[in-house]
Formats: C-alpha cells, structure tokens, sequence
DNA sequence: CAGTGGTCTAGACCACTTC
DNA sequence: AAGTGGTCTAGACCACTGG
C-alpha cells in the first residue's frame, strides 16, 4: 500500500529531527511526484498523518509539521496563556465578536436557564507559537456579570470576572467529543472544514453551585494532549 | 461543493432518524450514483462523516450509523461493563492474548518501573450491542499480582485485582490525545488501519501510590463520549 | 460467484496565496 | 502571473465478504 509507505517515510522524517515542527512540507505535486505516485494517494497519506496529529494545515496554505501539543490539565482550572507559558510556549488571544443575546439552545441547555434569558456571547481564537489552534465560544448569565461587553475580553478571564463582578468558579464540568472543524470555526483558526479536531464543552460553576459559563473549544486534534487525575474513595 | 452537500443529506437522515442506529448504509457504488458522483468524492463525505462521530465502518463490510456514544466519566474508577449496562447497552469483553514478559519502554515508563522488571501484559478488545468499540493493552507490575494468567481476565478486572491480592486503585492518572488506528489494533476492532480514534493512557496507583498498571485504550472516536467534573479551592 | 470496499491512476478546473 | 491547495471526474484492479 503506496499511502502507507508515504506516512511512513514521513513520519520517520519527523521523528527523526529531519523535518523540524513548523516547516513546510513541499507542495502536494511535489510530494507526489517524488513518492511516484498521483495527488489523491498522496493527500490520502497527509490526512492520515494529520488524523495522528503529526502534521496539520492551513486552508490553500498547505501542511506543516506539527509542533509537540500543549499538555492541558482538568484536574484545576486552567486559562490558556498560563498553560503555554508554563510549557515555553508564546501564546495569543484573539477576539472574533462579543454581543448580547438571548440563549440559545446549546447555551441555555448547559446553563440550566430559564427560557428568554439573556446571555453574553463571545468568540476567542487561541494561538501558539503565532498559529490558531483553538477557537473558543463563550455564554455567560448576562445577569451575573452587567456591562461584560464593556471590558477587553483578551485577557485572563478569570480575573476579570473575579475582579470585576467577584466570581470565582469553584467547579467546572466537562465534555470531550472528537469532531471536525466546521466551515466557521475552520475559518476562524485557518484551519480546514472537516480537519479533525478535540470539542471540549466546560460548563463553570460558581461558589453557589449555579453554572454562570459554559465554553465549548474547538482544538486541533494535534493541538492538544489532555490530561487529568483523579482520586478515588475506596467503596 | 459536493462532499458538503452529501454529508448534510446523510447528517439529515441521521438527525431525523430515518437511518436507525447499526444501519449499514448502501454500497459505496450506489451512494455515488444515487448522489451523481463518483466514489472518490463520496469516500471523502463518509471519512468526514466517520471522523465527526455520525458513521463508522468495518473494514471491507461496509459503512454503519452509529449508535449513540457511552459516556465515559473519569471523575471515577470505571469499568467498562458497568458503564456499558448503566447506559442500556449490552457488553461485551474479548481476551485476544495474555502473556509475562520483560517491560517494555512505554509500560516501563508509565510505571517508573527499574530496568528488567517483569510485567504482565494483557490485550482485550470491548464491543457494545455486538460491535467491537474499544481495544485495551494492559500492563501490570508482576510481583503485585502473582499467578495473574491462571485466572481468567474477561470479567471486572477491580474485582479481580481486589478479591485475589487485595489490589486496590485509589488514584489514576489519564492522557487523552486523537489519534488513528493501527494496522493491529484495526484488526482486533473490525475496524480499519486509518478510522480516527481516541487513545486514553490510564495509570492506575494503589494505597501506597505506587503505579501498579497501565491500560493503553483505543477508542471508535464515534463510540465514546468523555466526562469529567473538576472541583477547585479557592486561591 | 457477484458485489463490495480498499487502493490507485491520470487527468481537470477554480479560487486563492504568494511573489 | 505562477503555483498551490481544494475539489471533482471516470475510470481501474484486487482481495475479501457474504450469500
């Protein structure tokens, strides 16, 4: 099988060093032409290697080696530039849109709201290393945090709700589904529609118990490594 | 653009329910013409479809709906027969090879085992409602569990641990990244070397917090649904 | 044994990125 | 303006599945 053969020599390339992360592969023709073989085989190889999170790409851009993912703790709570400082990483945080509006149902569903409330809605790429790799929508109880909108939202938000409206999160749940990235969300992190990737949906608690944000991420599948401990009562 | 044309017919369906869960789908050739396309541009829907979750195929049958994903929650010690009958849903447990061995790098890693430790190493492959969903390699320090391959190794391995050497996990720690099936691991799930998959890394630590097994799972991305809930003190 | 999925070939057009 | 990735066509052969 010739798409086998591809991945491998690739993937031994990349483990080896020879192909540092970041680079560019050459272009699918070329590619082609130097492993013998027609661009469909071809790009049937580079989807297996982006499906394993070795490479990924960029919409009409092309594929990159990927770098090592950033290692993503639940068992604490966690915002996303601490978590690539902490691992060398440079990260960056973009703001898509903020509005207000009532809640939908994916948002009032997680937030356990009554019907026509209100919510605050906004939309955040993360990049590292100077590459989207997460893209992040954002529903709030628009009673709980009044005037929201007002503050720049591309800081740690954690410490703007706790500094402005007083709310910590005590508790959060998770969801984790592997999906692909959809036309929007694609666009958005300069991915491709139907490039593999990581939904994490977080609902946050406050000391209340009541779930005052729900956020679902959307990662590169070769983004992200998760990971979480947990401890146990014996029965 | 055809792919996305396709996928959003079949999504339909799907949603709508009028393609039941365990359906298998037309052959490929039929799908083609019934769409006005060729194979090549309907394999591209359906590995879309495949990677979001909605459809899997078993390799060299066909391609099937899915049914709906167990819900996997880390926040407690799981078993896999138990979640699966918790949910409704019929388990099943197949032992594919049990042997001792001398560790190798990834268990020895995990269980911060000293150089030419034996282990045991087990492989069981899981299936839900009769299709085979998840793969598992084991590993387990030998001196803990003496004799561990004259017993049988199908059931709830906690009990098992528990009942024969009073092994007890009071703490695991898991990794979680996206991945693809390998040839082998394809092979023991019917499924196909390439099929988008979920691996989780289990570290399971008895009383004394000593790693004493590890557990390499393979998940049907389409067949599972994580869970976790975290609680935090307050800085 | 017919039909199927897995794999592969050899082209093509278009919109977009890059220079 | 050249080259690229995204998309698509119209075939083909083989090994395997399922009746």
């Amino acid at each position: 099988m010739q798409y086998i053969k591809i991945t491998d020599a690739i993937r031994e390339q990349i483990q080896s060093g020879q192909l540092a992360a970041g680079t560019k592969l050459p272009s699918e023709r070329k590619l082609a032409e130097a492993f013998k073989t027609t661009r469909v085989t071809l790009r049937e190889a580079l989807s297996l290697l982006e499906a394993d999170g070795l490479i990924f790409r960029e919409d009409r851009r092309g594929w990159f080696i990927s770098q090592r993912p950033l290692i993503v703790s639940l068992s604490k709570p966690y915002d996303f530039n601490d978590v690539a400082v902490s691992q060398g990483r440079k990260p960056s945080t973009e703001v898509l849109s903020s509005d207000s509006m009532m809640a939908n149902k994916e948002s009032s569903e997680a937030l356990s709201l009554p019907p026509f409330s209100d919510v605050f809605r906004f939309e955040r790429v993360h990049g590292v290393d100077g590459r989207p790799v997460m893209y992040a929508e954002h529903y709030l109880r628009a009673e709980r945090v009044p005037n929201l909108l007002q503050h720049g939202l591309e800081g740690d938000l954690s410490e703007l709700y706790h500094s402005q409206w007083q709310l910590r999160f005590t508790k959060s749940c998770y969801r984790l589904v592997s999906t692909t990235f959809d036309k929007d969300v694609a666009l958005a992190t300069r991915s491709t529609s139907g490039s593999p990737a990581m939904k994490i949906t977080k609902v946050n608690f406050d000391e209340s118990g009541v779930a005052q944000e729900v956020v679902f991420e959307y990662w590169r599948c070769s983004a992200i490594e998760l990971e979480m401990e947990a401890a146990f009562n014996l029965r």
